[in-house]
RNA sequence: GGGCGUAUAGCUCAGCUGGGAGAGCACAUGCCUUACAAGCAUGGGGUCACAGGUUCGAGCCCUGUUACGCCCACCA
């Protein structure tokens, strides 16, 4: 007897053992390979600063998936992982636990003390996340893990500001841009989130120079009145013409401001009038640009008042509004007051309200850029799975505005701009000048930009930049593009939308060519998770209790592509069932291997060899047309991304086909004295089983790989191969249809046991009866009907062949043109069977009332395909059919 | 102000190019049948949100409505 697994499924007890055995075995390295075609993923590179979370696990198992499914298909399959350096997020972090543990903020450790921490830091605790990737499964190539801050994305990151730069696509220019105060950075405009706040609208007056009433105004800012150099009024709207040109003056300030006409204030909202502060507010800068109004700044970059404020100066911005509102209502300035909502801008990274600010930024322009990445999902060169994401794609990329890349942050990519102190001279290029080009003047009065570049600059290049761009390396060469981007659609505007035009503009081509979508993971009750719901759960708990397949084949089941699901640890339970299933299964077919040396002879599926020859019942061939059947779809919906279909499809074919069906079937053979039948069917048994591992194997290949272990085969599953048609599915399409009927009778013959509560020890002899006119054709359901005497055993029934022989038969199913008849005369409940007689007449006449309209609507006859004419046909013969059975039937008990 | 999603069994969700709806869980009944009680068998349970339309035929396509949710947006 061959060594077997243990009685228990228990993936804590062999997933990190075979994962080390991949990991060590380098089965999860790629390089390139002429004789293969390569796929490649990057994956999408968590922050240093984080844990593995459901989000991650979704879109890794998805990846996952796709790329062990390719390895299996013989690609040379790289998935390609690493981490992000995550600017922002890292920064405030590490910054966090040094003012926690030593009292010190970055600002008194200085710029290089402080990276040195940031770096230490990273080496300590930076790789954390990719730990417990491993436990998820993921066969990425670790021997490739890069990092978005390494040398090579360094120089990629460079090489990539310097040639935009040279192209004239990145400029400087001192304009209005989103700061945070808290992380004391620019953002750019997809970093800031917009929340709507239940928030005011005062309306002050603002009294004419001249003495005059003046001019009202709406404002939902009112501490940013120090700041205004003008009131604009719509030149069309004639309720303000006249003042158009004279003076209001700032209340309580004093300061005189002109009444301007400008098409930027719309008459209907608000009175019409605006007050115009170019310095904190966007549309308020492009008036004041149109006219030439100064710049005063309100609020500093602290998010405190500056000197401008008077008084108020140092004070909080929102505790100077509350205060300053009550100060212009006693003044008699305060006219009415309005609640509203009010959309406010919020740091993606801390919260805090972001406030608009003119200051001296990086940008790269993006109309020409973004031109040829909308071109790109036009011509169909890039495709979003569900492809619905296009048009949010589409939608961002029409309506893009130049994007801030300077971070006024010290952990990043430091941008490669340097300046001349002697003259002014902006050098921007890949290496630190030595002298200025302009004036000739050395590097003591070179100075480099103090700020660092946005995360995503970096991310954008990562399909390139991890293959070696800028040089043109063989991984480059072959690698690239890559074919699929997963990832959640939380990011489509951060990242896939960057990665696309910058790898447009830098390489020639889109840098993958599907982009598969996904939805987030919410908690039971459909929420968010988040950390301040604290209702987050952590996958490697749920690895821990039902192991990392469980958790896969859950995520992989629970809904569609591109919507959200829940996470509901039951199913995972139920996926964790399966997965013992499986294993039970599989231990029972190794148990019947005769032999060690068996096995291999067993392993019968691979390309090009066939069990054709082999004395095969029907139920193998059954079995193996069947496995062939779902191979093919699945390999389909793979093909497709949908990978739910094809998990179900699997679990379907495992649980119900094989397990229940296949094994209850063999069991009589197995257990019987024909060695040569027992042989055969262990042959089938093993190879079966093998396919079914192939094609989990993507889906939960721990359990696959283990089982795989030990079937005797030569190499590991996970470059093993994925099945491949031997033509069952055609050859054996008979024997299909007589297993199909044996099914159909078994279950009714279960069906009427259980009905007449008959126990299991009481055998109730049973005949079926066939109808030689009404099954495809007589041999068939004979031979039904003796592979029924077959399992006479299991269903503990008598089969006999000849109704004369059973004393008092009943009828207890119709089957299509067959019929069971059940001698169990005092076990059966004929109050209960007339019910179900009289319930299925009705249904049976309801069903050849609707099939008879739908045949004779010459509509339907005309219009239909003949097959489903003729398909409908055969469902209104059958009805009939058994509507003639179940009548006689009823006569027949009618005293009963 | 734009755009999108979802509505199917008690619950969570599938349902591919239109041919009378499925799974898991839950529920009911009976079973420790030598792979599996993390199991087996059987069963009950759905006006596919609503109203129109197209079609021989609609859960699926079109129009509208309702409810919930999401994304984008520089309305004083």
């Amino acid at each position: 007897m061959p060594k077997n697994l243990e009685k228990n499924y228990d993936p804590k007890s062999f997933e990190d053992r075979i994962y080390g055995e991949w990991e060590t075995g380098g089965y999860f390295h790629a390089e390139p390979d002429p004789a293969k075609k390569p796929f490649t993923i990057v994956m999408p590179p968590p922050n240093i600063t984080g844990q593995l979370h459901m989000g991650h696990a979704l879109d890794e198992t998805l990846q996952d998936v796709l790329t062990r499914w390719k390895r299996l298909q013989g690609y040379s399959a790289l998935w390609l992982p690493g981490t992000d350096h995550a600017s922002i997020a890292t920064e405030v972090r590490v910054s966090d636990e040094i003012l926690k543990s030593e009292g010190k903020t970055k600002d008194d450790l200085g710029r290089d003390e402080f990276l040195k921490r940031v770096w230490k830091w990273k080496e300590l605790y930076g790789d954390k996340i990719t730990e417990q990737q491993r436990r998820l499964g993921n066969s990425c190539d670790w021997q490739r893990a890069r990092f978005t801050m390494d040398e090579g994305c360094n120089k990629a990151v460079v090489a990539f500001f310097v040639r935009l730069y040279e192209k004239g696509y990145i400029y400087r220019g001192n304009r209005m841009i989103n700061w945070c105060p808290t992380c004391g950075t620019s953002l750019s405009d997809a970093e800031v989130e917009h929340e709507d706040l239940n928030g005011k609208y005062w309306y002050f007056r603002y009294p004419g120079a001249d003495g005059g009433a003046g001019i009202v105004v709406a404002t939902s800012r009112p501490e940013t009145m120090f700041g205004d150099t003008a009131i604009a009024v719509n030149p069309a709207d004639e309720r303000y013409t006249h003042l158009v040109g004279t003076k209001v003056v700032l209340p309580i300030v004093g300061r005189e401001i002109p009444v301007i006409a400008d098409p930027y204030p719309d008459p209907e909202k608000g009175t019409g009038a605006v007050k115009i502060t170019p310095a904190h507010d966007p549309n308020d800068f492009e008036v004041g640009e149109r006219h030439g109004l100064s710049r005063i700044v309100c609020i500093g970059f602290d998010a405190k008042m500056t000197v401008e404020a008077g008084k108020y100066e140092g004070l909080d911005r929102f505790d100077c509004r509350s205060a300053w509102v009550k100060e212009l209502d006693a003044g008699g300035y305060l006219v009415k007051t309005e609640d509203v909502v009010i959309p406010t801008g919020h740091c993606y990274r801390c919260d805090s309200v972001v406030e608009p600010m003119i200051s001296d930024q990086w940008f790269v322009a993006m109309e020409a850029l973004a031109a040829p990445a909308i071109e790109a999902a036009e011509r169909g060169e890039l495709k979003h799975i569900p492809a619905r994401f296009e048009k949010t794609y589409l939608h961002w990329l029409s309506e893009i505005r130049d994007w801030c890349i300077s971070r006024q942050l010290w952990w990043g990519h430091r941008i490669p701009a340097y300046y001349c102190d002697a003259c002014g001279e902006v050098i921007v290029s890949e290496e630190r000048p030595t002298v200025c080009p302009k004036c000739g003047v050395g590097t003591d009065k070179i100075w480099q930009d103090e700020d660092v570049l946005d995360t995503w600059f970096s991310s954008a290049l990562w399909p390139f930049s991890t293959l070696g761009w800028p040089e043109k390396t063989p991984d480059l060469d072959y690698f690239y593009p890559t074919n699929v981007l997963v990832t959640g659609y939380d990011i489509i505007f951060f990242w896939v939308v960057r990665m696309v035009f910058s790898a447009i503009e830098m390489t020639g081509v889109p840098p993958f060519e599907y982009v598969f979508v996904h939805g987030l993971v919410r908690d039971e009750q459909g929420r968010k998770m988040s950390k301040s719901l604290n209702n987050g759960v952590d996958p490697l708990e749920v690895i821990d209790a039902y192991g990392a397949d469980a958790l896969r084949f859950f995520l992989l089941n629970g809904s569609a592509a591109g919507n959200d699901m829940r996470f509901i640890l039951k199913n995972v339970e139920s996926t964790r069932n399966f997965a013992n299933k499986l294993w039970n299964a599989s231990r029972f077919v190794i148990m019947n291997l005769a032999e060690e040396g068996e096995k291999d002879e067993a392993d019968q599926n691979r390309p090009g060899l066939s069990l054709k020859s082999r004395a095969l019942t029907d139920e193998d061939k059954w079995i193996l047309a069947k496995t062939e059947q779902v191979a093919a779809e699945v390999t389909e919906n793979l093909e497709k991304f949908e990978l739910s279909v094809a998990t179900q499809k699997i679990y379907e074919l495992i649980r119900d086909e094989y397990c229940d069906w296949y094994i209850e079937f063999v069991k009589a053979r197995l257990y019987g004295t024909d060695e040569e039948a027992k042989n055969v069917c262990r042959t089938v048994l093993v190879s079966v089983l093998s396919d079914l591992l192939r094609l989990l194997h993507p889906f939960m290949p721990f359990i696959t790989e283990e089982i795989w272990s030990y079937l005797g085969k030569d190499g590991k599953l996970i470059e093993d191969v994925w099945p491949q048609p031997a033509g069952y599915v055609a050859e054996f399409a008979e024997a299909s249809e007589k297993i199909e009927t044996v099914k159909e009778i078994v279950r009714a013959v279960r069906n009427i046991r259980a009905e007449a509560n008959a126990t299991p020890s009481r055998r109730l002899p049973i005949i079926i009866l066939v109808d030689a006119d009404k099954v495809q054709s007589a041999t068939l359901g004979e031979d039904a009907a003796e592979h029924v005497k077959n399992l006479a055993g299991v269903l503990a029934v008598t089969v006999t062949a000849d109704r004369r022989e059973v004393p008092a038969e009943t009828v207890s199913a119709i089957l299509n043109g067959m019929i069971v008849y059940v001698s169990a005369d005092d076990l059966l409940d004929y109050a209960a069977e007339k019910e179900k007689l009289a319930k299925e007449k009705a249904r049976l006449e309801g069903e050849v009332n609707r099939l008879s309209g739908k045949l004779e609507n010459e509509g339907f006859t005309a219009k239909a395909p003949e097959a489903v004419v003729n398909a409908e046909r055969e469902k209104r013969a059958s009805a009939e059919e058994g509507l003639r059975k179940v009548i006689a039937r009823i006569a027949e008990i009618k005293d009963k």
